[in-house]
DNA sequence: TTGTATGCGTTATCAC
DNA sequence: GTGATAACGCATACAA
């Protein structure tokens, strides 16, 4: 492997010469022709591990997120990559799985390591940043709110959760359920909390029985749907909050039976009316549906379903942005981006 | 941040002893006694960076793949980091897009950052490993074989072709069509194979006509499974040789309004019987489904599909334990693994 | 602008 | 078994 000696000789330069000139400082145009040619025809690259111990900082950004198997967090990924592709920094991915222990792990990984910087999902509210910061490292977190006071964007969550409960409300539904995740995550907490508001503005009743705490994952949420399914009287539509609690009640409806309604019957609206003098007044009819996010994979049996769709991809493309100009030396006081989203589907 | 200095002088010891110490190579246990205490109380952790400049290869492995949003893909990579992370050593994941210039230049990545290995899902045949090798570098593909002499652990992919296409033989079908891949893709080639080998054991044409290559994705197997659906005669059968696929294959069918049929009626074992006498021999009764892999996300609508499972992780974990033998110095010849299959479900 | 010389933090080599 | 010291390959302070 050619180091930066050999470009050197057979440039007829000094080291520092070719470093500069590969590093576009100011270096005389006949010199910078003679380095370049010599780095190409001997096919050098920079060792990239002995710059970062002398610049101490390196070109790699660590992604940190909890759960790399959700479509959601794999598509955060490509919109972070994209940008710091273009910015020529790689991306190193670590999976947390929600778990504190092993991010607090990967985030000392990347300490050791002499990151340029941190994009995090967090898998507690409150990630062991503090090294990081200390050692002056750009810090974003994404989709997520944390602790500290860093860069963050996330999607409007509240209105979010509002949005799908209100879509159910608009198709009649009265009786709306609510499966989201851990309440140590923003996101569930507040998506939770826009469903609560969204039948409060409707002059309804969010009892607490209503709303599941799950862990946003198929099996947690599917579990969730299956109790529900069993209150009594049960739930005429239910609110995912996140794409993968919406494949889990989409499974558990399927596997009772229940069908998706794409609106509630014209009755539903009286209270303790007809439908409640047989067994129940969900019983024999179908139950809404509403899913904050997308299915990429669905396989088409999602007739009915009310989406509210986010795009991922954007908000990872966004938080590698801030990164970026972070790395880059950019001084301001951290900052809060709402991502914007789409109308319903 | 404490550096091994610090470590040394608060031990009253050498750098080189701390080293030593830190790395399990052969010291007085009272001292390694007072350098694990020192460490400890100032909480230093070795600069990765430099370890990696000294040692001439860092910690860390990379895992090319073709498609990070690929379930199938992100099992393998969660198998591959089990196992990594348990040697203690991080997995940088590269996502190539099927493209074999983004291949090429994370390769030339992974070689710059000095990186122990890399397991490599290629996007292309001959991925440019020839620098890793030259630089002794640990090298494993994983479910695609490559044309480099390196270790490989792949499944049998004729056997999951042939089983899946057999599957639907034993259900009655006989007129099978193919979703399949790329042709550079080793996976996609051999599935498809064994689809033909299938037919030609049972003594039914393959025809050039019924084999689609498309490219492993949702939108490329639903086009190529609307094309399939508006062939004279139309297909009774679809083999899709990977998940993906398996998607876009059930949208075209609910799109056209074409049931999963679970098995063949009676006469279809008539090649110009009278169910070819009405609009076709297929026209309103349903379609079989034979899909290589898994949908990890599907919705519940996959009643009648016959699924060739298939264990990701499991493979990305054999790969990396591959790897790790490799950078611990294991000089043997290249590998072949064929991981064992579960049987059809 | 350019070259020389030093240092980044660690591990390996050499004497002891 | 241990300590002093020289690398690893690059980027920069300083002198020219």
């Amino acid at each position: 492997m050619p180091r930066i000696v050999d470009v050197a000789r057979r440039a007829g330069v000094s080291t520092a010469t070719v470093s500069r000139a590969l590093n576009g400082k100011p270096v005389r145009p006949e010199l910078l022709a003679a380095v370049t040619a010599a780095a190409a025809e001997l096919g050098y690259t920079p060792d990239r591990t002995a710059r970062s111990l002398r610049r101490r900082s390196s070109d790699v950004v660590a992604l940190v997120l909890p759960d790399v198997e959700n479509p959601f967090f794999t598509a955060v990924a490509r919109g972070v990559e994209d940008v710091a592709q273009a910015h020529g920094v790689s991306v190193v991915l670590c999976n947390t799985d929600d778990d504190a222990a092993k991010e607090a792990r990967y985030l000392a990984v990347a300490q050791d390591e002499n990151m340029a910087g941190v994009v995090i999902a967090a898998a507690s509210g409150r990630p062991a940043l503090a090294p990081l910061l200390a050692r002056d490292r750009a810090v974003v977190a994404v989709d997520r709110a944390v602790a500290d006071d860093v860069d963050l964007v996330t999607f409007d969550n509240v209105a979010l959760g509002r949005a799908a409960t209100q879509g159910l409300l608009a198709r009649g539904f009265r009786r709306i359920a609510c499966v989201t995740g851990p309440a140590a995550t923003s996101t569930a907490v507040e998506r939770a909390q826009g469903w609560r508001d969204a039948l409060a503005d409707a002059g309804l009743p969010a009892p607490d029985d209503l709303l599941v705490r799950s862990d946003f994952r198929v099996a947690g949420a599917h579990d969730a749907a299956v109790a529900l399914l069993d209150r009594e009287p049960r739930p005429d539509a239910v609110v995912a909050t996140n794409n993968l609690g919406g494949v889990g009640v989409l499974r558990a409806l399927a596997e009772r039976g229940v069908p998706v309604a794409a609106s509630a019957r014209a009755a539903d609206g009286v209270p303790a009316g007809a439908a409640a003098e047989g067994a129940g007044s969900g019983d024999v009819a179908g139950c809404g549906v509403a899913i904050v996010g997308d299915l990429p994979f669905a396989t088409s049996s999602t007739d009915g379903v009310l989406f509210v769709p986010l795009d991922p991809r954007d908000l990872g493309a966004a938080a590698a942005r801030m990164l970026m100009e972070r790395i880059r030396g950019l001084d301001v006081p951290a900052r809060r981006v709402v991502q914007r989203v789409a109308a319903l589907a």
